[in-house]
DNA sequence: GTATTTAAAGACCGTTCGGTCTAGATATCA
DNA sequence: TGATATCTAGACCGAACGGTCTTTAAATAC
């Protein structure tokens, strides 16, 4: 077990704000916004912070930007795992997986866009390694578990002949992070989801 | 026939400099660096233009980035038009499309990203019309040649059975813009090729 | 009570932003 | 030559940028 700190309550005035939320307004910003085009006044309206506690709490525009990506991604993980949970035919999860980006990328919400893939236009590739490691073991991540899910379809038998299902899933990636890019032209949802049925179809037994 | 103006030479100096040139320069640095991170000593450097001749010419960093986007669109679309020659058997013409994406978002080319798949996450949807209009126009454009050349393949007996022409269409921008994004990791070439290939082997005979 | 810590408000900093303008050189036409 | 038009170079503008700091109030432990 872990041998707890002595846990001795601070001294002065308590923090009285929730970080967490603040992070959680800050993404919504810079989502919207994208980076280069949030300004800090826009921030500290988002978070209802001054610019000192804002500071003190996250050190700069960066810092924020970079928890709030992360936030972005874990929110992303979490989805999919639940989307492609392992007690489901492999099947149903690929279909939802595939329904819930159809849904992100029509109508008002693909015109909203997609903070990571957003990032990766604007920042990866700049010699920044916080953003391009996170950029890229996120899709990396994804990768991951769309090919699992498709080698349990695949030993469940239910994949079209031929199918290998690491290739199969970078497909996949490369094709809802388009939809992402398209979405910002807000397609409507019959046909974005046309599309993706008829992608997953070819694959499927 | 039309009817010349007088043509009547301007009695001052000529313009000196290349404008389409200097475009061409302004648009590799809108590509690599974004728009907004794009500053105008940036593009000083870059058109080795005066800041005078520059707003002459151009109006604004706006008006110079909408002329920088139509070459880039248009460089596209003409790359696209010889790729999909109607002379060429359409299978042919896919492929040399699709391995034109596979280059171009491999490696450092990948790297460098995409003009036009940045600036629609960056600008589109945030009620600049000009800008939306372009990249929605530039999608439909790649939509229906692609749309095209999958219906000579279809007549020509070369599709697999039940693939819809126009929706398939759709699937293989939403590819190759997804490959842009995930280009933006620097992905190996070899995968690349893999993935595209494995998307067109199920939708030809 | 005192000491301590944090928060909000906002003044303030130097820098950079996009954009305008002037000065002087230069190149053309008449 | 004189008039005209464009060039470069760079001073200049107000506004906005990211970031620091000071002040004052409030909330806790002791």
């Amino acid at each position: 077990m872990e041998q707890h700190p002595p846990l001795r309550l601070p001294r002065g005035r308590p923090r009285s704000f929730d970080t967490e939320a603040a992070v959680g307004r800050a993404m919504g910003v810079f989502w919207t916004r994208g980076y280069h085009a949030t300004a800090l006044p826009d921030l500290l309206r988002a978070t209802k912070l001054s610019r000192g506690s804002l500071y003190a709490a996250f050190g700069d525009k960066r810092g924020l930007f970079l928890r709030a990506l992360d936030r972005y991604i874990a929110d992303a993980l979490t989805r999919m795992d639940i989307e492609l949970d392992p007690r489901r035919a492999p099947v149903v999860g690929l279909r939802a997986y595939l329904a819930g980006y159809v849904d992100r990328t029509s109508g008002a919400h693909g015109r909203r866009g997609c903070l990571l893939v957003a990032t990766a236009m604007e920042l990866a590739g700049h010699r920044d390694p916080e953003v391009d490691r996170r950029i890229g073991s996120f899709f990396k991540a994804m990768e991951t578990r769309v090919a699992a899910e498709l080698s349990r379809a695949k030993d469940a038998g239910e994949l079209a002949e031929g199918v290998e299902p690491a290739i199969a899933a970078r497909l996949l990636v490369c094709f809802v992070e388009g939809l992402r890019v398209v979405g910002k032209t807000a397609p409507d949802r019959v046909t974005t989801q046309a599309t993706a049925d008829a992608l997953l179809d070819r694959f499927i037994r």
